[in-house]
DNA sequence: TTGAAAGCGCTAACAT
DNA sequence: ATGTTAGCGCTTTCAA
């Protein structure tokens, strides 16, 4: 049996209440007191029972992070400055792998529900998830829109989209494109495409359908060399889409820069460190997080001022040898 | 106010404990009251409170996951399918990163016992952690010697680093040097190192006590061709370090694999899309984490019967253009 | 400065 | 087949 309150207090000759009073430094006890509960908790080694506090409380301090799976460097790191800022909150993280599939992002975000999470952030997003609408949760959403009333943190997509094919542009690419995951109006990151489509005559754009599977990215990169030898740039929407397009540009001995010019997304430490020469578009990741973590953290908190919908920050164009 | 079971009794016209027959599937409830129930619980579109559960079965179904940085491939990927398998099992996984400081693990796993989980999953450790010791308290460790009394998943260290480094001989080098993380006793990591030491004639390995900064690390193998030009072969303890010795490479005009082999470690998915040139060790992480998922749910559920405490699970040596 | 008692939302004996 | 009651471990009025 583990050791509870009532076992502290009868150790220290005093009643639960004085317990409870040092514990959370409320209300007046004498010093003597709470020496006395102080060297009980030692002599036990008593650890609170926070599901009961929670329990009267109706606060968890617990957080649910939906995404589609920690195993991409641009979520792991989020996730690692999300988890961060919520510590220093006093917040944990429950970690929820939607691998982008309806069923397990309905069930993950009402299992969070049923913990009485104080609140989630989501950077996933499959329609038709009812726990989603009740206003009474506090959500924050990171690229994705789901709903009129939940606020979204991203970065500046369009102008990602802008630099990274200006830039194309600007190294003389002639028949640039652009690749992209499924084709989906409820994230702006299809303002990356937008941009592209905006700024070139006459763009085409191939469609991902299974990011999660690299060989299947591989054959529709082949795909386009097939379709358009001309090809000699491509603007790719994320970073680990970009490396696969050079693994099919060095299997079909296409040389980058020379012949083929490729600019990925999101720009992650693990990319710059395990593909240093890839030019590509760097989202503040840091400050996703943290605009999201107080964001979410005000909602709960009732302490909102701005009421903004959606922020966006800033993105950055980072010259290597790949454009 | 959130709906609680009471709210649904009232409006079903039944008593709280009929509601939670219906609920959890217990005892007997005819249909006709069962169908009353269930559309109490849609009208008031009710969602179960797990706190109050939890306080009451003592189980929470949480689980503790703490490790160094998720922003690191190979944890990444490790989390990932902990998490996937965890929730399987029905488990909700609790994540932490350490950032490899004592203080904050030593926080993140009181949390975790104030909040009550039914256990933990370490990859990481700094010594001097009292909660560990709690025999009450389910643990495995994934690569880390936290007690004796705490089961320890990896895979086969000592056969990775003598493949990795067998592998260097047999292609040529005759200058093999070592790069690893900070000298550790307390994991069983050591052992790739062990391995190359039992190799090579005069073992010559690199200690890196700052893995998180890819900047001191590429100090130190500058440091590496300063101290021994002679070097033809690295044998780095992981993916990153290995990525990074190839960047160097570079910066300094050595041509890899002419003039130097690199053999990392880890073999992620991350690492074979960005760095598919890379000749690694591939440890069996799905395996890694489905086993110390198992192991730890037979621990907590008391159906143990296999008492080992160190499971070793088997390693491959990944060829590519690096070595 | 301290204690007694009620209750957070749920479940499970034990009754009926 | 359903309801009554007590209690999980904690906090907080309220009283002393």
């Amino acid at each position: 049996m583990q050791v509870k309150l009532e076992d502290v207090a009868k150790l220290a000759g005093v009643s639960p209440t004085t317990v409870s009073r040092v514990l959370n430094n409320r209300g007046y006890i004498s010093e003597k007191t709470r020496k006395k509960v102080e060297d009980a908790i030692k002599e036990l080694n008593y650890y609170p029972n926070d599901i009961a506090r929670s329990l009267f409380k109706k606060r968890t301090n617990f957080i649910g992070l939906i995404l589609p799976t920690i195993n991409n460097p641009f979520f792991s790191e989020l996730a690692l400055y999300i988890e961060n800022i919520c510590s220093n909150y006093g917040f944990k993280v429950i970690l929820c792998n939607s691998l982008g599939q309806l069923e397990k992002e309905k069930s993950y975000a009402e299992m969070l529900i049923r913990h009485q999470v104080d609140g989630m952030i989501v950077c996933s997003y499959n329609r038709g998830i009812e726990a989603y609408k009740n206003p009474k949760l506090p959500i924050v959403a990171i690229d994705h829109y789901l709903s009129p009333t939940i606020p979204v943190i991203g970065s500046d997509n369009y102008e990602g989209g802008r630099l990274a094919v200006q830039h194309l542009i600007d190294v003389g690419c002639k028949s640039i494109i652009h690749i992209n995951g499924p084709f989906d109006l409820e994230t702006p990151t299809q303002n990356r495409r937008k941009a592209y489509e905006d700024l070139v005559e006459k763009p085409i754009t191939y469609e991902l359908n299974n990011l999660f599977n690299e060989e299947a990215t591989a054959a529709t990169i082949r795909q386009i060399f097939n379709d358009y030898p001309e090809t000699d740039g491509i603007f790719a929407s994320d970073d680990l889409i970009a490396a696969t397009c050079l693994k099919v540009a060095q299997e079909l001995h296409i040389d980058v820069p020379k012949q083929l010019k490729v600019v990925g997304y999101d720009g992650t430490q693990t990319v710059s460190s395990l593909l240093p020469q890839l030019t590509t578009i760097r989202q503040p990741i840091e400050d996703i997080a943290k605009t999201a973590v107080i964001k979410l953290n005000e909602i709960i908190e009732e302490t909102q001022n701005d009421k903004t919908m959606e922020i966006i920050l800033p993105v950055q164009l980072v010259k290597n040898r790949t454009a």
